[in-house]
Formats: C-alpha cells, structure tokens, sequence
DNA sequence: GCAGTATAGTTAGACGACGAACCAATGTCA
DNA sequence: TGACATTGGTTCGTCGTCTAACTATACTGC
C-alpha cells in the first residue's frame, strides 16, 4: 500500500502557522514590531476602503466582534488608526487611518506582494488555478452553512 | 491580467480554523469534551507507538515542549495517558496510555476516517494528488531553510 | 409614544500556544 | 575528575482568540 493521499488538513494547518511566522517577521522588519496578520486584514480593509465601522473590519478579518475590538485597540493605541462615533448611526463606530496609518501602505503592498510571490514559488498558472479550486472545494466542505451563494466573482 | 490566484494563503487559514473547529465538534459528540485537535496528535502517536517521550510527541504534534506539557497534563488529568521515568535516561519522561485512553481508539479512527473523507470530498484522486504536491511546495515555501545554515547569499 | 427586539460595540473570563528562563540529568574532554 | 555544554522537561508571563454577558442605540408594530 503506496502512501495515499489525506495530508492536506495537516499541511493547511502547517502552512498556516508558518505563514503567519513569516508575516509577522516582515511586519517587524518593516518597523511595525507587534502587528500581527489580524492587524494586516484590518489595515488591509481600510487601505482600499478609507473607512469602516468595527462590524466590517471583524468580517473582513474573519474575527469576531471582541477580538476586533482589541486589534483596534491595539492599532490605535499605535497611532496608526483613530476611532471616530459614526454621524448617522450612533452605536456605530468608525475607524479610519492616521497619516502614520496611511504612510504603511506602501510597506503593506510590498509585503502582500512577497507573500504572494513566495506562496506559489515554483508552482505554474495552472496548478496555482487548480490549488485555489481545491482548497475552495476543501473550505466548502467545512463550511457548517451551505450559503448556496453562487460566486459572482471568479 | 485576468483576476485571482492568489487567495490561497487567505484560504488555508479559513481551512484551518474551520477544520478544527469540526475536530473539536467530533471530538466532544465522541464523549472527549475539551479534547483539542493537539491533543489528538499526542494520542495518534502513542495509539501506534505505545509509549513516546514528551521530545517525540512535541515533534509529532509540531508543538513546543511547553506547549506539550500542557497537553499531556490535561491528558493525564483526563486519565487517557500516564508518566513515567524512563529507566535508562532520568531526565527523560515517557508517555503511556492507560486502559481508558486505549479505549478511544476506534473513535479515533473513525474521526480521523470522516476528516480525511470530508476533507477530500469532491475531488477526484488526481485532484487530491495534485492538492497534496501543490500544498507540500507551499509548506516549503514557507519553512525556513534547515539545510545551508551558514552565511545565507540572496 | 412605547414595548419588545435587533444591532453595534465593549468587558470579563477562559483557553491554547509561545518564548524566556529555569532545574536536573547526561555527555564531553582536557 | 571536574568544569562546561547539551538535552529533557517544567514554570512563568504574555498574546491572540473565543464565548457569554452586558450597555447603549436603533427599529418596528401597535
């Protein structure tokens, strides 16, 4: 019996773990000691939004409300955000960058960018096309909610 | 420059979290509440070894060996495993199961079967095979050089 | 208007994991 | 033989994350 196949969910998890330690190295390098890839997804949201209330930033991080609430803490305990009561809705809160915030973008590209580059080293347009299709396929069939939301981007 | 390739990292830390948190979900329906997906690594080495020292779980559960004390603290508190000193070096602890641990190995099995099962559900053999190369290059991607551990030239 | 409910966000407490520092036993070698 | 380095494990403090419970504001139907 040839060894079969059925090391993906350890490896998804390995890759995981050694991603993050690779983000969180770049992060430090680029002088942003303590930001973590939550941060990054945070940052991420705001860079191509400008702004966005703490609802938004936990779901496009994909954290809850509570975490989210301490990453921005954190973030804007650094002076890279500043929280500001939203004028339409006063339960909301709106979270927008500093200029210090603002003057990572250009560190913040360059890191996704590498990270990017360094992910699919040495696989081709094909494979990689493939390797996003399967781990889709893999996230589906751990997702507990059939959403049955068709992908209107693809 | 068409759109995508390039949400696997984004992907595989959705995968990871989701994955685990359906081992966690198996895990307790099995009767093993609070038992956590580390501590499966730790009990799949002693079901096929028999007895394993802290150093040799740590490496099979890819945790540290603070981590792993914790592990097998609470797997000992469970009354699953059990210490030992090993006879022939008195630093070394060795790890045993008891009759109550062994007894989890068929839902163990069974877990792990239904992981793998629902992992690749919908992908062909080829498909998983590619998944599997595609996913052992990312995580070399990603693992620091272990080989050249002199002067690094870039 | 007001009661009941839903939504935005925070606080509190718990847990898994890590790095640093530590102790104890072993190995090395002059 | 004895000093020093190495290795096996644990303790301590901290971090990121989660769930549950809480406050405050908004919405809805009568």
């Amino acid at each position: 019996m040839q060894r079969k196949h059925g090391s993906a969910i350890s490896l998804v998890g390995r890759i995981h773990e050694a991603a993050d330690r690779w983000l969180v190295g770049e992060l430090k390098a680029a002088g942003m000691e303590g930001v973590v890839p939550s941060h990054g997804d945070i940052l991420s949201l705001l860079f191509s939004r400008g702004e966005a209330t703490m609802h938004e930033l936990a779901a496009h991080a994909h954290r809850t409300k509570p975490t989210t609430t301490i990453l921005v803490d954190k973030l804007e305990a650094m002076g890279l955000v500043r929280r500001e009561r939203s004028g339409e809705d006063a339960r909301a809160t709106l979270v927008r960058l500093t200029p210090k915030g603002e003057a990572l973008r250009p560190a913040f590209a360059s890191i996704s960018r590498r990270l990017l580059a360094r992910a699919y080293a040495g696989l081709s347009s094909a494979e990689a096309d493939a390797l996003d299709a399967a781990l889709e396929r893999l996230l589906a069939n751990f997702t507990p909610k059939p959403t049955t939301r068709k992908h209107k981007e693809k």
